[in-house]
DNA sequence: TTATTTTGAGTGAAATTGATTGATTTTGAT
DNA sequence: ATCAAAATCAATCAATTTCACTCAAAATAA
């Protein structure tokens, strides 16, 4: 695995809980603890986390800065503007499904503050941002994971069943030739899948940081599903982009 | 567990209440005496708390009060007492049901931060309150209101029917000899009504500025519900408290 | 090919941990 | 108030884990 999968990877994990474990990287990436090692001193180095004893974790903000770096955070633009053009698809009237996760949160940021439009998520962050904006929002029900606060379960699952869209918007963790879309949870997987299959259109949101990432398990997308990536990611992956190209819609941004 | 962990741990249960005992976090965390003792002179040293003998206390803050006006202040400080009775009431594996409301929001701010408590709500901000102190929570599912962030309507209401709980606690707007207790909304009405049918021990939050407020939608309490007041409400309302007690089981705080 | 970078393994140093000791403080009964 | 028992504390030590560093092998680039 190269050092810029690593790094993806140690981050990704760092943002969905406060603190990884070097023999935890080790186990997941099959790199050695030297490596690891280095790796968390190089993005120490950057200012991304913050090594511990056995660890490492989340650099921690004071206050008022919090927004900054999370503008800082390293693929903020990058999701900001995927979300800029996600936010453009969506017109009145319409019901939409927005995903839990990072990148769908920039995009309830950016959506066009209409009361004609119905979002429906399984983000409790993003029906909260999506009430401070006055736009329309109706949660699905069931336990709220603690990293992700995405809700995701048997209820929420039967709710969406009777539910359709024009439009889901879908985050996702890894994409690879090998195994295609991927996340960490099972859980999230299936309510994907499921919200997916009431979607009329369905745009994934995801960037160059996800390429060659492999999670636990494995999302099946419908084949009207459209990938949105960064143009970066042809530059970075171009083999890995093309032989995705055979199977997947692919949108360059 | 990391350090970090041991820290937040520790930092938590004193937020929600004023002292820790040096055994229950022995136990609390699975470390040994010898460490957490290490870990509490290290946050001493930090000024995140001051050790006394058998365990350690909040430090104290100069002024905590200046924000708020001083009728703010009062509003407040009833309600955080009557929350922090509730929290008493909470036994570990238990799973309760929490409405939404800034009063029930006082008490997941000191719930006791234990991962065998169930906690069920309606209110988005509830829900994250609680994520962010690290308790289990499921929120129900459906259309988020603008104003109070509840989460009403008809899949709340099938998906309450199907749970049970060993405690509900309950936000009301007005109480009234006429109209007994009384609500805003007819959707968050009948979940109040639906959540207190499925719990063995019921509590309604309230303090004397609800008092002969009236309200659109009536709420009917099964009998086994008590209303929590403060004991203000008895001086300044005295004949409309008399009166209610002959309907209801008030219990001054 | 050679030069450069990246990686993995090994080493001893440093940090963390849990147990033990005896001193100190608190508690409760007289 | 006084004393003894119990609880808590500080200090130390050995075992374990984690760390930083070095060096040779492997991978990559020139």
């Amino acid at each position: 695995m190269l050092f810029q999968h690593r790094k993806e990877k140690i981050l990704n994990l760092l943002s969905e809980s406060n603190t990884v474990r070097i023999h935890d990287l080790v186990t997941r990436t099959g790199a050695s603890e030297s490596t690891i090692r280095r790796d968390l001193m190089a993005l120490e180095e950057e200012g991304l986390l913050t090594r511990v004893h056995g660890g490492a974790t989340k650099v921690k903000n004071i206050g008022i800065e919090q927004k900054m770096s999370q503008k800082e955070s390293i693929n903020h633009e990058i999701k900001a503007k995927i979300a800029k053009y996600c936010s453009t698809l969506v017109k009145p009237n319409s019901q939409i499904y927005i995903d839990a996760g990072t990148a769908t949160l920039e995009l309830v940021r950016v959506l066009p503050n209409d009361k004609r439009i119905q979002v429906v998520t399984n983000g409790v962050d993003q029906a909260l941002l999506a009430l401070q904006r006055g736009i329309n929002v109706t949660l699905l029900g069931g336990p709220v994971k603690q990293n992700t606060h995405a809700i995701a379960g048997i209820t929420a699952y039967q709710q969406l069943e009777r539910m359709n869209f024009s439009f889901a918007f879908i985050g996702m963790n890894g994409l690879s030739y090998e195994n295609g879309l991927t996340t960490t949870n099972l859980d999230e997987a299936m309510i994907k899948e499921c919200a997916m299959q009431q979607s009329h259109k369905i745009r994934i949101l995801m960037d160059n940081s996800k390429i060659d990432q492999i999670y636990e398990f494995k999302v099946n997308a419908p084949t009207q599903a459209i990938i949105l990536l960064n143009k970066q990611a042809k530059v970075n992956s171009p083999d890995t982009i093309h032989k995705l190209a055979n199977h997947f819609d692919l949108h360059f941004l």
